[in-house]
DNA sequence: ATCATTAATTAATTGTGTCAAGAATTGAAT
DNA sequence: ATTCAATTCTTGACACAATTAATTAATGAT
């Protein structure tokens, strides 16, 4: 049974338990018969699963308003009370830490950003535990209800063992994050890699809720892509999965840093429109704000490598959704604010490569806000406490 | 409790049963013991599992022979009893019926050829029935023995219903084959897509054994990809999955009959091939035999043909491997006989184009005899009669 | 008021799988 | 030979989760 002091991994007591939290979590409130015909347990089980969570004020019984169907005793709805635990969510990035203190529904409270001056361990380590103090710190409130934190970086990370297997980026190799901030912030730290952190937040608060199979895939300075198929987040033997960056989509293009040639990163990654607006205005020192500027004002050359961008992307999703056949795609990332200049292009490539029916696979292209990545590995951590 | 004298979907009685049975058949000769310590089930629970199927003569006891370990009592090996039980496998292809006759490894025992002259339903299925009575009028214990038919064939299928929701070769559009083939037979019918069958064989009795992820890849007339993702075949929404055919790799290259450009199958499959050697050797009705004796010749513009063909596999297999991350990838397909004229091309791409350490998946590349498309779909009957 | 209807709870039941103890079968030590 | 240790398998008692069926609760319609 559901045991809300531990706060250990498997709090959980059940099966059911775990199917109806996360479907109270996720799906809002929500009858028990309701959740019931949703899951296919029975109304006693939810009854019995439900309990535990209402005792330890996690779940809240709402006063039914709504007086929808005719007769009968109306049903009183459960709600998550969102603000019975904090998580604190960590992204490192190559030149910041980003730290937020959200709900349980994963929304952002508070946020700060620190500048990260170096990339040794000791220093990366000791700046997040002073991060997540100025975090917590904020409100007596937070202090006294965080139990968990999640932090995402990019690279190969083994999120079982709280270990950086090899982050490029920032130099790390076998690193043991995970155990070491448990120790010194005590906090219950869970380590993912930033994408599939994303791709967590977006599945159980976002577009991913209601579909077994679908798609994250995040455009700025670099291209990569998380896959949920059948519920789970894709992992990937040899740490590589969902690197749609790396699909190769213009035999013989541009070489990429990756070693191959025609990768989608290497034409339509932050870095290269930057590379190649600068070949096609002629100027040595022209930044992505520039570039944007350029292109919005009718310069043909740029315009033509935003629409270059464009159509490698449409490629890679076209292959993507080839493969995969996810029920839909979400395409977001830093850069996707000035993206109307290539959406167009993306969703045309797209319609032409995609095979038959999964032409008909929904786009959602939004922008995301930095602060998103953090709240990704606040996602894992609010996972991680109502994952059997 | 599994009932053998049942034989409708869902004779297993408990996940623990499903379990042990699965494990005996793909793992071999194996002791309750491993079994447990490999399930994580406990002895006893084995011990329990296990016993419906060795009173109805699924599993047999050895008597063990090898005295490996010191001391302790004897393991007494749990080994399927091959020949308990048979299945028939159909494969419906463009001119000809493939049928076989195969025991619960899927170890064909008997196959039989029928030539389709017409497309319209009546005429497949009644030949199909045709087909099945002679297959187990082989052998009375055939007859005797066989309750289960596996049928696959190319296009959008949904084996749940046991309906064709369309196949664009032989052009049937919700046709609910899997049904009148159980009436018209009386042996319960199942029926899946051709690929995925494949995939299916490969994964309970071929490479996929000891793997959660790997991608099983066909080349030949058509090109596809099975996908298995943690332990699941990847099904696809809108009836599309493991496309890699139409994985766009040639920017602005050849069109494809899907509508796109540059299509893995535009340069690689049999007809792409035949097409590219006849303007390379300049004879109008030059065949696939007649390409692989030039290039085997030296003639350079087909031997340059075959190089394009294994290019555009290569930088097909990165695209999957970076998006999915399997294991391992088996190539194979009714071609691949030949294929020693762009194994090394194929690799070559492969590695150049594969992210990080996922080059190191390893490529199994081999031939698929033409039988081995019906063995896929009686392996599929193996599995409905072994699954929960 | 009474009844029909839907929601939630309770209690009895089913059934799966674990645990712990014991039986079976061998090799090694005395 | 006999005892002991090691290992496999079996058995029966038990814990526990989830279902079913019956009960209580709360409403609208007649």
């Amino acid at each position: 049974m559901f045991q809300p002091p531990t706060f250990t991994r498997g709090s959980i007591g059940s099966p059911a338990e775990a199917t109806v939290i996360t479907t109270v979590l996720t799906r809002g409130p929500i009858s028990r018969v309701d959740i019931a015909r949703m899951t296919g347990l029975s109304q006693a089980a939810v009854t019995k699963a439900a309990r535990p969570f209402i005792d330890a004020g996690y779940i809240e019984e709402l006063p039914n308003r709504e007086r929808t169907a005719g007769a009968g005793r109306p049903a009183s709805p459960l709600a998550f009370r969102a603000d019975r635990e904090f998580f604190v969510g960590i992204k490192i990035t190559s030149d910041e830490l980003i730290g937020v203190v959200t709900d349980l529904r994963a929304q952002i409270l508070h946020s700060r950003h620190r500048t990260l001056g170096s990339h040794v361990f000791d220093h990366v380590a000791a700046q997040i535990v002073d991060l997540v103090g100025e975090l917590l710190g904020h409100d007596p409130a937070y202090r006294e209800r965080t139990h968990c934190m999640g932090v995402a970086l990019s690279g190969d990370v083994d999120r079982a063992s709280g270990t950086v297997r090899y982050s490029p980026f920032i130099g790390w190799k076998d690193v043991e994050l995970a155990a070491h901030l448990t120790r010194a912030t005590g906090l219950i730290t869970t380590l993912e890699n930033d994408v599939k952190a994303l791709t967590v937040a977006e599945q159980w608060f976002g577009e991913g809720v209601d579909t077994a199979t679908f798609a994250l895939v995040t455009v700025g300075a670099g291209i990569g892509c998380g896959l949920v198929v059948g519920g789970q987040v894709v992992g990937g033997a040899y740490g590589v999965a969902g690197e749609i960056g790396h699909v190769p989509v213009a035999d013989g293009g541009p070489p990429c840093h990756c070693g191959g040639r025609g990768c989608v990163e290497a034409i339509a990654s932050t870095e290269a429109i930057v590379a190649a607006s600068r070949r096609a205005a002629g100027r040595e020192n022209l930044t992505m704000d520039d570039a944007v500027a350029l292109a919005r004002g009718g310069h043909e050359g740029v315009r033509e490598v935003f629409s270059r961008a464009g159509h490698a992307i449409g490629l890679g999703l076209a292959a993507m959704v080839n493969l995969v056949g996810p029920e839909r795609v979400v395409v977001s990332g830093e850069g996707v604010a000035n993206y109307d200049l290539f959406e167009e292009q993306i969703r045309q490539t797209f319609v032409a490569q995609a095979f038959a029916a999964a032409a008909k696979c929904p786009l959602s292209i939004r922008p995301l806000p930095f602060e998103a990545w953090a709240r990704g590995a606040a996602a894992v951590a609010v996972q991680t406490l109502f994952t059997l």
